[in-house]
DNA sequence: CGGTCTCTTGACGGAGTTCAAAGCTAGTGG
DNA sequence: CCACTAGCTTTGAACTCCGTCAAGAGACCG
Protein backbone atom coordinates (compact mmCIF):
# COMPACT_ATOMS: atom_id res chain seq x y z
CA UNK A 1 0.00 0.00 0.00
CA UNK A 2 2.58 2.27 0.86
CA UNK A 3 4.99 1.43 -2.22
CA UNK A 4 4.18 3.66 -4.37
CA UNK A 5 4.94 6.35 -1.86
CA UNK A 6 7.83 5.81 -0.41
CA UNK A 7 9.08 5.35 -4.09
CA UNK A 8 8.09 8.67 -4.68
CA UNK A 9 10.09 10.15 -1.70
CA UNK A 10 13.10 8.36 -2.57
CA UNK A 11 13.64 10.19 -5.14
CA UNK A 12 13.89 13.18 -3.35
CA UNK A 13 14.66 11.84 0.36
CA UNK A 14 16.21 8.66 1.62
CA UNK A 15 14.13 7.27 4.40
CA UNK A 16 15.68 4.63 7.01
CA UNK A 17 13.41 1.75 7.86
CA UNK A 18 12.82 3.29 11.07
CA UNK A 19 11.77 7.12 9.76
CA UNK A 20 9.11 5.01 6.85
CA UNK A 21 7.40 2.52 9.76
CA UNK A 22 6.74 5.94 11.85
CA UNK A 23 5.68 7.72 8.86
CA UNK A 24 3.21 4.73 8.28
CA UNK A 25 1.71 5.70 11.67
CA UNK A 26 0.28 9.25 10.81
CA UNK A 27 -1.71 7.87 7.76
CA UNK A 28 -4.82 6.58 7.28
CA UNK A 29 -6.09 4.14 4.65
CA UNK A 30 -9.40 4.48 2.84
CA UNK A 31 -10.76 3.36 -0.32
CA UNK A 32 -13.61 5.39 -2.41
CA UNK A 33 -16.15 3.93 -5.10
CA UNK A 34 -16.56 5.76 -8.24
CA UNK A 35 -18.58 8.83 -7.71
CA UNK A 36 -18.24 8.87 -4.14
CA UNK A 37 -16.84 12.04 -2.68
CA UNK A 38 -13.95 12.92 -0.55
CA UNK A 39 -15.02 16.35 0.08
CA UNK A 40 -17.80 18.58 -0.32
CA UNK A 41 -18.41 22.05 -0.83
CA UNK A 42 -18.82 23.64 2.41
CA UNK A 43 -17.21 21.07 4.45
CA UNK A 44 -13.47 22.01 5.74
CA UNK A 45 -10.95 19.31 3.88
CA UNK A 46 -9.04 17.55 6.71
CA UNK A 47 -7.37 15.37 4.92
CA UNK A 48 -4.65 15.56 2.08
CA UNK A 49 -4.89 12.49 0.17
CA UNK A 50 -2.15 10.23 -1.88
CA UNK A 51 -3.47 8.49 -4.94
CA UNK A 52 -2.29 4.86 -5.04
CA UNK A 53 -4.92 3.65 -7.46
CA UNK A 54 -8.00 5.20 -9.03
CA UNK A 55 -8.30 8.31 -10.28
CA UNK A 56 -10.06 11.44 -8.50
CA UNK A 57 -11.18 15.19 -9.76
CA UNK A 58 -11.25 18.23 -8.21
CA UNK A 59 -13.77 21.05 -8.98
CA UNK A 60 -16.01 23.94 -8.37
CA UNK A 61 -19.18 25.28 -9.49
CA UNK A 62 -19.72 28.90 -10.69
CA UNK A 63 -22.38 31.08 -9.59
CA UNK A 64 -23.88 30.45 -13.37
CA UNK A 65 -23.72 26.85 -12.52
CA UNK A 66 -20.70 25.79 -14.26
CA UNK A 67 -18.29 22.96 -13.24
CA UNK A 68 -14.76 23.83 -13.55
CA UNK A 69 -12.40 21.09 -12.65
CA UNK A 70 -8.90 22.54 -10.80
CA UNK A 71 -7.62 19.42 -11.02
CA UNK A 72 -7.01 15.45 -12.15
CA UNK A 73 -5.36 13.32 -10.02
CA UNK A 74 -4.37 9.84 -11.06
CA UNK A 75 -2.28 7.28 -8.99
CA UNK A 76 0.80 8.98 -7.81
CA UNK A 77 -0.43 12.39 -7.04
CA UNK A 78 -1.79 13.95 -4.10
CA UNK A 79 -4.93 15.75 -4.02
CA UNK A 80 -6.81 17.99 -1.54
CA UNK A 81 -8.07 21.84 -1.35
CA UNK A 82 -5.14 23.81 -0.24
CA UNK A 83 -7.46 26.31 0.70
CA UNK A 84 -9.10 24.48 2.92
CA UNK A 85 -6.80 22.14 4.15
CA UNK A 86 -3.76 24.32 4.79
CA UNK A 87 -6.11 27.48 6.74
CA UNK A 88 -8.74 24.86 8.21
CA UNK A 89 -11.37 27.41 6.27
CA UNK A 90 -14.85 25.36 4.54
CA UNK A 91 -14.27 24.61 1.07
CA UNK A 92 -15.96 25.54 -2.67
CA UNK A 93 -14.40 22.27 -4.21
CA UNK A 94 -15.94 18.88 -4.27
CA UNK A 95 -13.63 15.84 -4.53
CA UNK A 96 -14.75 12.64 -6.44
CA UNK A 97 -13.79 9.59 -7.66
CA UNK A 98 -13.99 8.73 -11.03
CA UNK A 99 -12.73 5.32 -10.41
CA UNK A 100 -12.81 3.77 -7.42
CA UNK A 101 -9.86 4.34 -5.88
CA UNK A 102 -7.45 3.31 -2.96
CA UNK A 103 -5.68 6.11 -1.04
CA UNK A 104 -4.00 7.28 1.67
CA UNK A 105 -5.00 10.23 3.97
CA UNK A 106 -3.25 12.47 6.49
CA UNK A 107 -4.73 15.57 8.43
CA UNK A 108 -2.93 18.82 8.60
CA UNK A 109 -2.05 18.57 12.54
CA UNK A 110 -0.60 14.64 11.79
CA UNK A 111 1.61 15.97 8.82
CA UNK A 112 3.06 18.66 10.89
CA UNK A 113 3.73 16.40 13.81
CA UNK A 114 5.18 13.98 10.88
CA UNK A 115 7.36 16.76 9.96
CA UNK A 116 8.51 17.56 13.13
CA UNK A 117 9.17 13.95 14.38
CA UNK A 118 11.08 12.71 10.33
CA UNK A 119 12.09 16.03 9.37
CA UNK A 120 13.59 14.34 6.14
CA UNK A 121 10.35 14.90 4.87
CA UNK A 122 10.37 18.43 5.31
CA UNK A 123 12.51 18.61 1.78
CA UNK A 124 10.14 16.11 0.47
CA UNK A 125 6.76 18.11 0.85
CA UNK A 126 8.75 21.50 0.37
CA UNK A 127 9.40 19.85 -3.13
CA UNK A 128 6.04 18.72 -3.64
CA UNK A 129 4.84 22.18 -3.27
CA UNK A 130 7.79 23.59 -5.74
CA UNK A 131 6.49 21.10 -8.33
CA UNK A 132 2.90 22.76 -7.39
CA UNK A 133 3.52 25.73 -8.01
CA UNK A 134 5.30 24.93 -11.17
CA UNK A 135 2.79 23.05 -12.55
CA UNK A 136 0.15 25.87 -11.67
CA UNK A 137 2.25 28.40 -13.28
CA UNK A 138 2.29 26.59 -16.52
CA UNK A 139 -1.01 26.01 -16.30
CA UNK A 140 -1.56 29.67 -16.14
CA UNK A 141 0.45 30.94 -18.93
CA UNK A 142 -1.30 27.95 -20.82
CA UNK A 143 -5.00 29.49 -20.24
CA UNK A 144 -3.86 33.11 -20.27
CA UNK A 145 -1.55 32.26 -24.01
CA UNK A 146 -2.61 29.48 -25.55
CA UNK A 147 -5.80 28.79 -27.86
CA UNK A 148 -7.99 26.61 -26.59
CA UNK A 149 -6.98 24.04 -29.56
CA UNK A 150 -3.59 24.23 -28.42
CA UNK A 151 -4.59 23.94 -24.99
CA UNK A 152 -6.38 20.53 -25.86
CA UNK A 153 -3.56 19.01 -27.28
CA UNK A 154 -0.89 20.26 -24.41
CA UNK A 155 -3.33 18.19 -22.20
CA UNK A 156 -3.54 15.40 -24.47
CA UNK A 157 0.68 15.39 -24.34
CA UNK A 158 0.31 15.56 -20.70
CA UNK A 159 -2.13 12.96 -19.62
CA UNK A 160 -2.15 10.85 -22.70
CA UNK A 161 -4.27 8.35 -20.84
CA UNK A 162 -6.97 10.94 -19.05
CA UNK A 163 -8.57 10.57 -22.78
CA UNK A 164 -9.49 7.61 -22.49
CA UNK A 165 -10.59 7.64 -18.52
CA UNK A 166 -12.53 10.69 -18.53
CA UNK A 167 -15.33 11.83 -20.08
CA UNK A 168 -15.06 14.84 -22.71
CA UNK A 169 -17.20 17.20 -20.99
CA UNK A 170 -14.86 16.88 -17.88
CA UNK A 171 -11.78 17.62 -20.56
CA UNK A 172 -13.80 20.65 -21.32
CA UNK A 173 -14.49 21.72 -17.84
CA UNK A 174 -10.59 21.19 -17.11
CA UNK A 175 -9.71 23.76 -20.22
CA UNK A 176 -12.80 26.00 -19.77
CA UNK A 177 -14.36 25.46 -22.86
CA UNK A 178 -17.81 23.76 -23.69
CA UNK A 179 -18.45 20.57 -24.73
CA UNK A 180 -19.41 21.82 -28.28
CA UNK A 181 -16.62 23.76 -28.74
CA UNK A 182 -14.43 20.78 -27.42
CA UNK A 183 -16.41 18.58 -29.95
CA UNK A 184 -15.73 21.21 -32.84
CA UNK A 185 -11.73 21.13 -31.90
CA UNK A 186 -11.66 17.87 -32.01
CA UNK A 187 -13.91 17.30 -35.57
CA UNK A 188 -11.29 20.17 -36.76
CA UNK A 189 -8.06 17.99 -35.55
CA UNK A 190 -9.58 14.78 -37.26
CA UNK A 191 -9.71 16.42 -40.95
CA UNK A 192 -5.78 16.68 -40.47
CA UNK B 1 16.87 46.57 5.10
CA UNK B 2 15.53 42.88 6.38
CA UNK B 3 13.35 44.59 9.16
CA UNK B 4 10.55 43.59 6.58
CA UNK B 5 11.45 40.03 5.98
CA UNK B 6 11.51 39.30 9.69
CA UNK B 7 8.50 40.85 10.28
CA UNK B 8 7.22 38.40 7.66
CA UNK B 9 9.07 35.22 9.24
CA UNK B 10 8.11 36.44 12.78
CA UNK B 11 4.47 35.70 11.69
CA UNK B 12 4.82 32.24 11.38
CA UNK B 13 7.86 31.50 13.06
CA UNK B 14 10.56 32.96 15.55
CA UNK B 15 14.04 33.45 15.33
CA UNK B 16 16.65 34.15 17.59
CA UNK B 17 19.26 37.07 17.30
CA UNK B 18 22.00 34.64 16.39
CA UNK B 19 19.71 32.86 13.71
CA UNK B 20 18.52 36.11 12.32
CA UNK B 21 22.01 36.81 12.08
CA UNK B 22 23.00 33.60 10.25
CA UNK B 23 20.01 34.59 7.94
CA UNK B 24 21.03 37.63 6.56
CA UNK B 25 24.57 36.14 5.45
CA UNK B 26 23.03 34.14 3.02
CA UNK B 27 21.33 37.09 1.20
CA UNK B 28 22.79 39.89 -1.25
CA UNK B 29 21.37 43.07 -1.43
CA UNK B 30 20.85 44.68 -4.79
CA UNK B 31 18.80 47.90 -6.37
CA UNK B 32 17.21 47.46 -9.51
CA UNK B 33 15.80 51.05 -11.42
CA UNK B 34 13.05 51.33 -13.00
CA UNK B 35 12.67 49.53 -16.61
CA UNK B 36 15.86 47.61 -15.59
CA UNK B 37 15.84 43.55 -15.77
CA UNK B 38 16.32 41.12 -13.17
CA UNK B 39 15.61 38.49 -15.20
CA UNK B 40 15.76 38.01 -19.17
CA UNK B 41 13.73 35.20 -21.00
CA UNK B 42 16.52 32.30 -21.78
CA UNK B 43 18.68 33.13 -18.59
CA UNK B 44 18.81 30.60 -15.55
CA UNK B 45 16.55 32.16 -12.49
CA UNK B 46 19.92 32.10 -10.43
CA UNK B 47 18.27 34.48 -7.76
CA UNK B 48 15.19 34.28 -5.38
CA UNK B 49 13.98 38.08 -4.97
CA UNK B 50 12.44 39.35 -2.12
CA UNK B 51 11.39 43.24 -2.45
CA UNK B 52 11.77 45.18 0.11
CA UNK B 53 11.21 48.41 -1.75
CA UNK B 54 9.60 49.25 -5.12
CA UNK B 55 7.83 46.88 -7.48
CA UNK B 56 8.55 44.50 -10.18
CA UNK B 57 6.69 42.09 -12.98
CA UNK B 58 7.16 39.05 -14.36
CA UNK B 59 6.05 38.08 -17.56
CA UNK B 60 6.38 36.07 -20.75
CA UNK B 61 5.75 36.79 -24.49
CA UNK B 62 4.28 34.17 -26.43
CA UNK B 63 4.60 33.07 -30.05
CA UNK B 64 2.25 35.97 -31.65
CA UNK B 65 3.99 38.61 -29.96
CA UNK B 66 1.52 39.09 -26.76
CA UNK B 67 3.07 40.04 -23.59
CA UNK B 68 1.26 38.37 -20.64
CA UNK B 69 2.07 39.19 -16.73
CA UNK B 70 2.92 36.34 -14.59
CA UNK B 71 2.85 38.34 -11.13
CA UNK B 72 2.72 41.67 -9.55
CA UNK B 73 5.33 42.28 -6.59
CA UNK B 74 4.96 44.73 -5.07
CA UNK B 75 7.19 45.22 -1.70
CA UNK B 76 6.84 42.36 0.80
CA UNK B 77 6.77 40.02 -1.86
CA UNK B 78 8.85 36.92 -3.26
CA UNK B 79 9.36 37.13 -7.14
CA UNK B 80 11.11 34.77 -9.35
CA UNK B 81 10.63 31.89 -12.48
CA UNK B 82 10.01 28.86 -10.08
CA UNK B 83 10.63 26.37 -12.73
CA UNK B 84 13.67 28.22 -13.68
CA UNK B 85 14.82 28.65 -10.17
CA UNK B 86 14.07 25.66 -8.54
CA UNK B 87 15.21 23.13 -11.45
CA UNK B 88 17.90 25.20 -13.14
CA UNK B 89 15.81 25.22 -16.47
CA UNK B 90 16.64 28.33 -18.64
CA UNK B 91 13.60 30.76 -18.25
CA UNK B 92 10.96 32.03 -20.35
CA UNK B 93 10.23 34.86 -18.25
CA UNK B 94 11.12 38.10 -17.73
CA UNK B 95 11.69 39.75 -14.63
CA UNK B 96 11.97 44.00 -14.82
CA UNK B 97 11.55 47.09 -12.05
CA UNK B 98 7.93 49.25 -12.69
CA UNK B 99 9.36 51.62 -9.97
CA UNK B 100 13.00 51.56 -8.83
CA UNK B 101 13.46 49.09 -6.01
CA UNK B 102 15.30 47.52 -3.31
CA UNK B 103 15.82 43.67 -3.29
CA UNK B 104 16.97 40.79 -1.06
CA UNK B 105 18.71 38.41 -3.58
CA UNK B 106 19.17 34.61 -2.66
CA UNK B 107 20.67 31.50 -4.86
CA UNK B 108 19.10 28.16 -4.42
CA UNK B 109 21.66 26.78 -3.11
CA UNK B 110 22.56 29.37 -0.54
CA UNK B 111 18.62 28.81 0.77
CA UNK B 112 19.06 25.13 0.88
CA UNK B 113 22.30 25.38 2.98
CA UNK B 114 20.75 28.42 4.94
CA UNK B 115 17.52 25.43 5.72
CA UNK B 116 19.95 23.11 6.65
CA UNK B 117 21.71 25.70 9.28
CA UNK B 118 18.79 27.48 10.02
CA UNK B 119 16.07 24.51 10.49
CA UNK B 120 13.26 26.97 11.87
CA UNK B 121 12.87 28.62 8.38
CA UNK B 122 11.64 25.06 6.61
CA UNK B 123 8.27 26.26 8.61
CA UNK B 124 8.32 29.90 7.25
CA UNK B 125 9.32 28.30 3.33
CA UNK B 126 6.88 26.01 3.25
CA UNK B 127 3.87 28.52 4.36
CA UNK B 128 5.26 30.46 1.89
CA UNK B 129 4.72 28.05 -1.10
CA UNK B 130 1.38 27.28 0.77
CA UNK B 131 0.13 30.49 0.00
CA UNK B 132 1.28 30.92 -3.29
CA UNK B 133 -0.19 27.45 -3.95
CA UNK B 134 -3.15 29.11 -2.75
CA UNK B 135 -2.57 32.07 -4.34
CA UNK B 136 -2.49 30.66 -8.07
CA UNK B 137 -5.67 28.50 -7.42
CA UNK B 138 -7.39 31.29 -6.68
CA UNK B 139 -6.58 32.96 -9.98
CA UNK B 140 -7.05 29.73 -12.29
CA UNK B 141 -10.76 30.08 -10.45
CA UNK B 142 -11.03 33.33 -11.38
CA UNK B 143 -9.31 32.99 -14.80
CA UNK B 144 -12.37 30.18 -15.78
CA UNK B 145 -14.89 31.38 -14.45
CA UNK B 146 -14.79 35.05 -13.55
CA UNK B 147 -16.02 37.12 -16.38
CA UNK B 148 -13.68 40.10 -17.99
CA UNK B 149 -15.61 42.49 -15.75
CA UNK B 150 -15.56 40.26 -12.54
CA UNK B 151 -11.62 39.55 -12.98
CA UNK B 152 -11.48 43.51 -13.10
CA UNK B 153 -13.26 44.37 -10.16
CA UNK B 154 -11.51 41.09 -8.46
CA UNK B 155 -8.08 42.73 -8.92
CA UNK B 156 -8.80 45.96 -7.96
CA UNK B 157 -10.22 45.06 -4.48
CA UNK B 158 -7.24 42.48 -3.82
CA UNK B 159 -4.38 45.24 -5.17
CA UNK B 160 -6.36 48.62 -5.01
CA UNK B 161 -3.19 50.96 -4.92
CA UNK B 162 -1.53 48.95 -7.95
CA UNK B 163 -4.22 50.81 -10.15
CA UNK B 164 -1.95 53.66 -9.61
CA UNK B 165 1.34 52.55 -9.46
CA UNK B 166 0.89 50.61 -13.37
CA UNK B 167 -0.51 51.38 -16.68
CA UNK B 168 -3.72 50.65 -17.92
CA UNK B 169 -1.94 47.91 -20.53
CA UNK B 170 -0.26 45.91 -17.99
CA UNK B 171 -3.24 45.38 -15.94
CA UNK B 172 -4.79 44.47 -19.08
CA UNK B 173 -2.05 41.82 -19.67
CA UNK B 174 -2.05 40.61 -16.27
CA UNK B 175 -5.84 40.08 -16.92
CA UNK B 176 -5.74 38.23 -20.33
CA UNK B 177 -7.06 40.80 -22.06
CA UNK B 178 -6.49 43.86 -24.57
CA UNK B 179 -6.34 47.39 -23.69
CA UNK B 180 -8.40 48.25 -25.46
CA UNK B 181 -11.22 45.54 -23.64
CA UNK B 182 -10.32 46.91 -20.69
CA UNK B 183 -10.99 50.55 -21.56
CA UNK B 184 -14.21 49.52 -22.45
CA UNK B 185 -15.17 47.57 -19.33
CA UNK B 186 -13.81 51.01 -17.12
CA UNK B 187 -16.39 53.10 -19.20
CA UNK B 188 -19.01 50.57 -18.41
CA UNK B 189 -18.15 50.60 -14.40
CA UNK B 190 -17.88 54.54 -14.16
CA UNK B 191 -21.62 54.98 -15.63
CA UNK B 192 -23.02 53.28 -12.76
C1' DC C 1 -36.26 -2.45 -24.82
C1' DG C 2 -36.66 2.09 -22.74
C1' DG C 3 -34.03 5.51 -20.19
C1' DT C 4 -29.97 7.97 -19.20
C1' DC C 5 -25.62 9.65 -20.32
C1' DT C 6 -22.51 11.24 -23.80
C1' DC C 7 -21.17 13.23 -27.93
C1' DT C 8 -22.23 15.67 -32.25
C1' DT C 9 -24.16 19.14 -35.30
C1' DG C 10 -26.54 23.40 -36.66
C1' DA C 11 -28.17 28.29 -36.22
C1' DC C 12 -27.81 32.39 -33.77
C1' DG C 13 -26.07 35.95 -30.69
C1' DG C 14 -22.68 38.19 -27.77
C1' DA C 15 -18.23 39.20 -25.94
C1' DG C 16 -13.67 40.20 -27.14
C1' DT C 17 -10.03 40.98 -30.79
C1' DT C 18 -8.05 43.50 -34.48
C1' DC C 19 -6.98 47.48 -36.96
C1' DA C 20 -6.97 52.26 -37.43
C1' DA C 21 -7.27 56.84 -35.85
C1' DA C 22 -7.59 60.45 -32.69
C1' DG C 23 -7.24 62.54 -27.98
C1' DC C 24 -4.39 63.05 -23.67
C1' DT C 25 -0.50 63.61 -20.75
C1' DA C 26 4.06 64.00 -19.19
C1' DG C 27 8.67 64.63 -20.08
C1' DT C 28 12.32 66.96 -22.96
C1' DG C 29 14.80 70.35 -25.21
C1' DG C 30 14.89 74.76 -27.34
C1' DC D 1 7.91 78.78 -20.41
C1' DC D 2 6.29 76.88 -24.45
C1' DA D 3 6.30 73.39 -28.24
C1' DC D 4 6.91 68.87 -29.53
C1' DT D 5 7.22 64.16 -29.23
C1' DA D 6 6.40 59.53 -27.44
C1' DG D 7 3.74 56.64 -24.82
C1' DC D 8 -0.78 55.71 -23.01
C1' DT D 9 -5.71 55.59 -23.36
C1' DT D 10 -10.00 56.00 -25.73
C1' DT D 11 -13.24 55.27 -29.49
C1' DG D 12 -15.27 53.21 -33.62
C1' DA D 13 -16.22 49.49 -37.14
C1' DA D 14 -15.66 44.97 -38.87
C1' DC D 15 -14.72 40.41 -37.87
C1' DT D 16 -13.90 35.94 -35.19
C1' DC D 17 -14.37 32.72 -31.86
C1' DC D 18 -16.97 30.69 -28.56
C1' DG D 19 -21.30 30.10 -25.82
C1' DT D 20 -26.18 29.14 -25.87
C1' DC D 21 -30.12 26.67 -27.19
C1' DA D 22 -32.10 22.93 -29.42
C1' DA D 23 -32.25 18.61 -31.61
C1' DG D 24 -30.63 14.16 -32.85
C1' DA D 25 -27.56 9.97 -32.79
C1' DG D 26 -25.01 6.33 -30.37
C1' DA D 27 -23.75 3.58 -26.42
C1' DC D 28 -24.42 1.43 -22.15
C1' DC D 29 -27.21 -0.47 -18.26
C1' DG D 30 -30.81 -2.24 -15.83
Amino acid sequence: MFDLLFQQISTTTNLTATEKERCQTYFTQHTVRKRQFLLQPGDTCQQLAFVVTGLLRAYTIDDKGTEHIIQFAPEGNWISDPNSFFLHEPSRYAIEALEEAQLLLITNEAMEEMLARVPALERYFRKLLQKNVIALHQRLISSLSQSTEEKYQALRRQFPDLMQRVPQHMIAAYLGITPETLSRVRRQLLRD
